[in-house]
DNA sequence: ATCCCCGCTTGATCTGCATCAAAGCCATAA
DNA sequence: TTATGGCTTTGATGCAGATCAAGCGGGGAT
């Protein structure tokens, strides 16, 4: 969900290149600079909880720097994440004032916050910050049904697959890099553990099919981390997915 | 996604005790009687597609009467369901004209449609609206997110039980039946294969799992179709979730 | 009544991923 | 330098659920 900085809501600044909006200079102005009375900054260390499930979130933030996770816990311990944040990502819901989920921070973190009650002023009195927003829950509801897809019926290798593709294709949008020509190039931001969590696997069934991919060529890697993907067409095809169509958009 | 008749998305007929609330003759009124020149009403026949992924989808709609599903395919035929629309559930995205999964009738369907751009113009002008699809959406988006856990990290036998559950649940809102005594009996909406398309198995496997809840006293059945629960919170327990929050809610 | 078809159940077997276990790698601290 | 601890890889084994296969039951058509 690209927010951010809530500038970018009503509608200005369309021809910022920059899809992490809270960088970009013309974008804070207009409404937003109103608002400094309600908005502030929260740092977060790797590993740190920013807000437990259930309990009271009295404001709503978007990602400036570093990635927060969204995950459910069953009792015995079960872990699902259901949303992965990326810089320019919302969080919370005006209107409801407790989360469903933990949110966490997997490196250190910076989020732009607003103040709920505010926000929610902001969002009667501003119609187009209402529409951007329903625009990006939207948009994060097809991610979530595409996830669903992976998680219900796509084997391990295609999970692998799917999520190297997805990282790949948010990492290349943030970085404006040149579509289609060379080598897509970049850090994996999860651990084995955290891709399991977002795969529904374990932590050993995500490391043997990574290595599985590396052996067969489809990827390479420097260190366990970095990842070269040097024909997107074949890493699409091991994801399973019936389109590349959306890559980079 | 409750919205059917956007009347209750201005905000009025908050006492509207029905769940669907296309019923409810309080809820025709205000705003959406001037829309009548771009509301319309569509039937299907069990078994119909609605729309294919893909499509152009020139209206957006809400069911009124009778069950459909969102469902997601691969090319090699593998399904997945991402969605479960009952009636006064909401389908379609203002700004977005394709949508990413076909659209089907598993009962006979009576919709009622918006043309699209109108509707996009009402929401411009009728701000209640955008905000209550907005909470529709977020919702939706919590309800993909439980629906993802189930998917990732629950067992056979607890995503039936869940399954069975949520249908509970929604049937039992829907006939505002007394909460917390005597027995939850409902009808499933849904074949076995639907039902393994829904949680991620296969119907076999549903099958076997549905004989297995029964054979231990979990739920009772008359005929194939029929469901009597008599002790919620043993099914919920079995459904593996952490609370029974939420129910009847 | 009989047949057929479709949705469902049940059984036998197979397999992909989980589980259990051990060891390697690398960064940071002592 | 060696020790320590977190992350990762790899191997051996087990099991939940998929796959393959057969048969059941009830409703509709003829």
């Amino acid at each position: 969900m690209a927010l951010h900085d809530v500038p970018t809501l009503h509608g200005g600044c369309g021809d910022c290149p920059i899809r992490h909006r809270a960088v970009c200079a013309r974008c804070d102005t207009d409404e937003l600079a109103q608002l400094e009375n309600i908005k502030y900054y929260r740092s977060y260390q790797a590993g740190q909880t920013v807000i437990w499930s259930g309990d009271k979130m009295d404001f709503v933030a978007s990602v400036v720097t570093g990635i927060a996770t969204l995950t459910q816990t069953m009792e015995d311990g079960r872990r699902q994440m259901v949303g992965l944040l990326l810089p320019s990502d919302f969080v919370g819901r005006p209107g409801r004032q407790t989360v469903a989920y933990d949110v966490t921070a997997t490196t250190d973190l910076l989020m732009c916050c607003f103040r709920r009650k505010p926000f929610e002023e902001m969002m009667i009195a501003t119609p187009h910050v209402g529409q951007r927003l329903l625009e990006m829950t939207l948009d994060e509801l097809d991610a979530a049904r595409e996830w669903m897809l992976l998680l219900g019926r796509k084997t391990a290798r295609e999970k692998i697959a799917s999520l190297l593709a997805i990282i790949a294709r948010r990492d290349a949008s943030l970085k404006l890099r040149d579509a289609s020509k060379g080598p897509i190039v970049f850090d994996l931001p999860l651990t084995r553990e955290e891709m399991a969590d977002y795969l529904g696997l374990t932590l050993e069934t995500v490391s043997r099919q990574v290595s599985a991919l590396r052996r067969d060529g489809v990827i390479a890697l420097e260190g366990k981390r970095h990842v070269i993907v040097n024909d997107l067409g074949r890493l699409l095809e091991e994801a399973g997915d019936d389109s590349d169509g959306g890559f980079l958009v």
